[in-house]
DNA sequence: ATCCGTTTTGCAAATGGTTTGCACTAAGAT
DNA sequence: ATCTTAGTGCAAACCATTTGCAAAACGGAT
């Protein structure tokens, strides 16, 4: 059985052919995707998928810790599996995202927790900016 | 002439009744407020003011800098004067927001920009987790 | 102060991502 | 195989935000 499968079922969630196919097209996907498109592709393995099941597995699957969810500033959330301290960086110019490690430790973490009194569950930490090619469109044209 | 009417004036914005109304309004709240709430204390002051002025309000002033648009994980933005280095925690719990000054220094923002060769002109730095209160209540209830 | 061109506003209607109601389907326990 | 209950599909509802348009009002020039 493998781990989505367990922690579905330790939650009292049930393991549907939809939850299985949204959660591995999420998996598949290098990065962030999108709900509707989600929907697109499980609809090509399932053609009667419907988008509020999306919306509905995605709710079920963030709440049980197996995805996340994140804004990029864009009209619509992305979603992502849900791995250990990785952020994005996101392009003003084109929307570009790109990923990176986390540059602080738990040092940092347990010193803010202590100082706020806080137990910090989550942490979301995104950059905006220029990548190089919008750098130089930037500097390029005058307006 | 304050800053904010000169800012917008460079930009060949004009200084309005409402726009300074909304700019106002914002500066006088401690943290973050929604535009219905920005909204609803506007028409206080002037009240014909409409919802879709403040949200055009919304967009000239951040697209200006003056104010800055906050996703605290509901389902609507926040908005608060754009200062600097200043980050949110949210308890999942009860939804209070602490703020907390910027834990990480210039070098580690500009080791970020060189090793992905990105210019970075904002930082969003967001910590969720459960206040004292709330974090009581979950010892004190099994559920 | 007045006039004028252009930006903003107010209002109402539209948009669009996300949620919901409900009858039907299918997990999974017995 | 049966039964109970959670989950699905569909269409309709939601609701924060955006948009079209005619009227109002900035602000530069007169």
């Amino acid at each position: 059985m493998i781990k989505a499968e367990k922690m579905l079922r330790q939650s009292g969630k049930r393991v549907t052919r939809q939850r299985v196919l949204i959660l591995d097209i999420i998996n598949q996907t290098k990065g962030h995707i999108a709900a509707e498109e989600i929907y697109r592709l499980a609809k090509q393995k399932s053609p009667r998928m419907s988008l509020s099941t999306v919306y509905r597995a995605l709710q079920v699957l963030k709440k049980e810790g197996l995805v996340e969810g994140i804004d990029l500033g864009n009209d619509r959330y992305h979603y992502e599996i849900k791995r250990q301290d990785h952020h994005h960086m996101v392009c003003r110019g084109c929307g570009k995202v790109i990923e990176f490690q986390c540059p602080f430790g738990k040092e940092l973490m347990s010193r803010l927790a202590e100082e706020n009194d806080f137990e910090i569950t989550g942490v979301s930490l995104t950059l905006s900016g220029y990548c190089p090619e919008c750098r130089r469109k930037k500097a390029g044209n005058s307006n």
